[in-house]
DNA sequence: CGGCATCCTACGCGATACTG
DNA sequence: CAGTATCGCGTAGGATGCCG
């Protein structure tokens, strides 16, 4: 029997990725420090808008923190991404 | 350099994803065939409506198909989230 | 049980304009 | 460059009621 509560981790991470951006933002950083000009650039058709609230929430869950020189860069917690943009990315090629 | 076209097959599974309920009603499938009911019951907190209406975006992009017996039964291209699936549910489980 | 139809609200997000 | 502020809209999705 499946679990949809609130503790389900699956659950967790599938609301953490539930919008459109988040994971795209993400797999940008995977690469490495980013300015948000750069990110406004790669994320084609974000808004500045949404892209300070996507950042200003991924920092509040320390996915990502600003560096003093500005950039924002991935944290510990954010690398742990990887394995699951590689299996999204795979999917996308094989099925999409 | 990334890419955030609709080319990109990152791109294409996180457009895939980008709700909360799609990947949990997959995961539910890919555990074996479900009726409606049973999903309404473990997609705990899910309105009928979203449900039908989720269900019938993934039969048509044939993620899941309705049996005769009236279960939803998950195709080869639905298969494909398991790594997916265990991806996110490991990293769920590590970090949140 | 397995839905479909309506209604209504919340909010995600883009567009735009402005500031340090 | 790096945002913040405001506006306005589309739509995802919950609540409810009805039906074969």
């Amino acid at each position: 029997m499946t679990t949809t509560d609130k503790e389900c981790p699956m659950h967790k991470t599938a609301l953490l990725l539930s919008d459109p951006w988040t994971m795209l933002l993400m797999r940008d950083l995977l690469t490495g420090p980013r300015r948000f000009c750069d990110l406004e650039r790669s994320l084609v058709g974000i808004s500045t808008r949404t892209l300070t609230l996507k950042l200003k929430k991924l920092e509040e869950e320390r996915m990502l923190k600003k560096s003093k020189e500005g950039t924002y860069v991935i944290t510990r917690k954010g690398k742990g991404l990887a394995p699951v943009e590689r299996a999204m990315r795979r999917y996308g090629e094989k099925y999409l």
